[in-house]
DNA sequence: CACTATGCTGCAAACGTTGTCATCCACACC
DNA sequence: GGTGTGGATGACAACGTTTGCAGCATAGTG
């Protein structure tokens, strides 16, 4: 193993030159600090990270905490992070804690010391976190907590984008299929769709759904008695079960039903009638999050934009609006879609 | 911060004393060992990793390369991976390097020093990635080198089963969609069907296709063209790609030609019809790598089994099997089809 | 010329842990 | 009772880096 000695030998300078000319090169003369890089390039030299961090505290490694690292979009914000991370020559702990608040908790403690900050994304568990972490770098994504940093998603735009569209296609009672309660994205989307609310068009909120395909399912039948002809789901899973249980209803997506989903995941574009939904840049959302980790003046960033994508699940609604689906006994053919 | 001295202090007993009886309880006396247990918890001592690492060596940490993490079934390997190192107390770093050998080479420079081992997840660059690693134990999952541990998917066992089932069904001619030449994956799937054929089925096997939908895009003419009345493609979104292809050429899947998926990711149960594909447990692909990597007897564990998941996409084929479709002037209905 | 200011470099002390070696004590055996 | 044995513990030296402090030029100023 090459250390400063040998570089320092070799360059014919002392330890303490070696480690300046390559940590903080403005503090040595430019001639001895060429005389040391190219000593090092030529030796091979890596600097001993553990003696780094021992010595001066700084690890060169961020944390990322997600709840399911399968998520493909937990996965979109862990690629960004990691990209952003290493480009700044640090490493990326990823954490996976299988949407258990005590696994949360429990991992951080091991976690933290280890890093230079930590990315919470969508914590189960924001309190102890928090309190785990006491003062090290933290960044939140998807959730708020005062006085912590945070990368939001500005969902109210994207619900105003999601309800104009659907107004100008001539919609004028609009359903939302929620997610679970602790989701702030959820309250946050609530608040969007009442503020952003049109004279002319009702909107009807329906309460918590699981966020998976499931959900859809089981919040489709709520849908159609609501009267709603045009809906706005959690996420595009539950957009996929919510169609799935529309078709197997005989209703047709978008002739008796348009549907939004939520966050352009990419199986937005593979399912039948392929999805209009909300983009929102992932990626960029978990590199904003470990830019914000190094920005220690705590400065929450601007939210993030959110896009709407017209594809096949959304057209104007017929004439006779979803009259003859709200009109049949429903419940004779609902069995298992207890919501 | 609590270090050794404290809980040593407070214990009465020396550093060493401390150090032991945490790392290395049986080789202090029972009494000792808990008065300092007791202290550590008091205290609330967490060893400082850093220093550990400087001394012994051990990072406590390993290092998980993929060539891209938002990929689902990459990142179900990182998950099962990350489970596993939590399990054993150790960090995982996650990489992604953009299908980028250059960066895969590169980034393990500098990874590799802070870990105690590596995974490689389908390397873009093998020899220089281990030239780069030296003696530093490494693990392969898909693919495979002279001498190093690998995880190995039963690619031929997989073929075996959709082949059959397929046969079962009655389907005699067999379209395999391939992956990337450079894939292992492919290359041993090749091998298991010419290995399993039966005197009364013919496999064609089509060539290199990009692994994303655009490929199955691009698979889908020639996969008629070939006479097949059954496929099997190098992944879902191959499939997916291949079954919205053939749709938009007015033919029905599995009416007209029956798909066999890869992977059983989770898009394959969300489309229309939902794929009977090829199940691989790639959380458990994740967690066999780590743990190959900590038996450091380099021994390669036995390879994966590999599950038949049936679904809508396969049935007997029609009496007049595909005819009307490889009849039809298929050249003028293709616009952009360029395989 | 003396004195100060400035810039560069070297010395040496940490950082907290692990592991080697030596010490000590108790016990058993001769 | 002396001696050998072995288990338990303590003292201390690393591991490789960073950094405060001091030293030493050189240059600038009175």
């Amino acid at each position: 193993m090459v250390t400063v000695h040998d570089v320092a030998r070799a360059a014919g300078v002392s330890i303490s030159t070696v480690s300046r000319a390559l940590a903080a090169p403005d503090r040595v003369a430019p001639h001895t600090r060429e005389r040391v890089r190219a000593a090092a390039d030529e030796l091979g030299y890596r600097p001993n990270r553990a003696a780094s961090v021992l010595r001066a505290g700084r690890t060169g490694a961020y944390g990322l905490v997600v709840p399911d690292l399968a998520n493909p979009y937990f996965a979109a914000v862990a690629k960004g992070a990691q990209a952003r991370a290493r480009e700044r020559g640090a490493g990326l702990f990823v954490v996976d804690t299988e949407e258990n608040p005590d696994l949360e908790a429990e991992v951080l403690t091991s976690l933290a010391p280890q890093t230079d900050g930590v990315v919470l994304c969508s914590p189960r568990a924001v309190d102890r976190a928090l309190a785990v972490l006491g003062e090290r770098p933290v960044v939140l994504v998807n959730h708020e907590a005062d006085g912590v940093p945070a990368v939001e998603t500005d969902h109210a735009a994207g619900m105003r984008r999601a309800l104009e569209h659907l107004r100008a296609l001539g919609h004028r009672r609009i359903a939302y299929v929620g997610g679970p309660e602790s989701s702030w994205s959820d309250r946050r989307r609530r608040a969007g769709l009442a503020a952003a609310a049109y004279d002319d068009v009702d909107v009807v909120a329906l309460g918590a759904f699981r966020p998976q395909v499931e959900g859809g399912q089981a919040a489709a039948d709520l849908v159609v008695a609501s009267g709603a002809t045009a809906v706005i789901t959690f996420n595009d899973l539950v957009a996929v079960g919510l169609v799935g249980r529309l078709r197997a209803r005989g209703l047709d997506v978008p002739g008796d039903l348009s549907v939004v989903g939520c966050d352009d995941s990419y199986v937005a574009s593979l399912v039948t009638p392929a999805l209009t939904t909300l983009r929102v840049d992932l990626r960029a959302m978990g590199r904003a999050a470990v830019d914000l980790l190094v920005a220690d003046d705590g400065v929450t960033a601007a939210p993030l934009d959110v896009d709407l994508v017209v594809r096949s699940s959304t057209a104007p609604p017929t004439p006779a609006p979803a009259a003859a689906a709200t009109a049949a006994p429903t419940e004779t053919l609902v069995p298992g879609g207890t919501p």
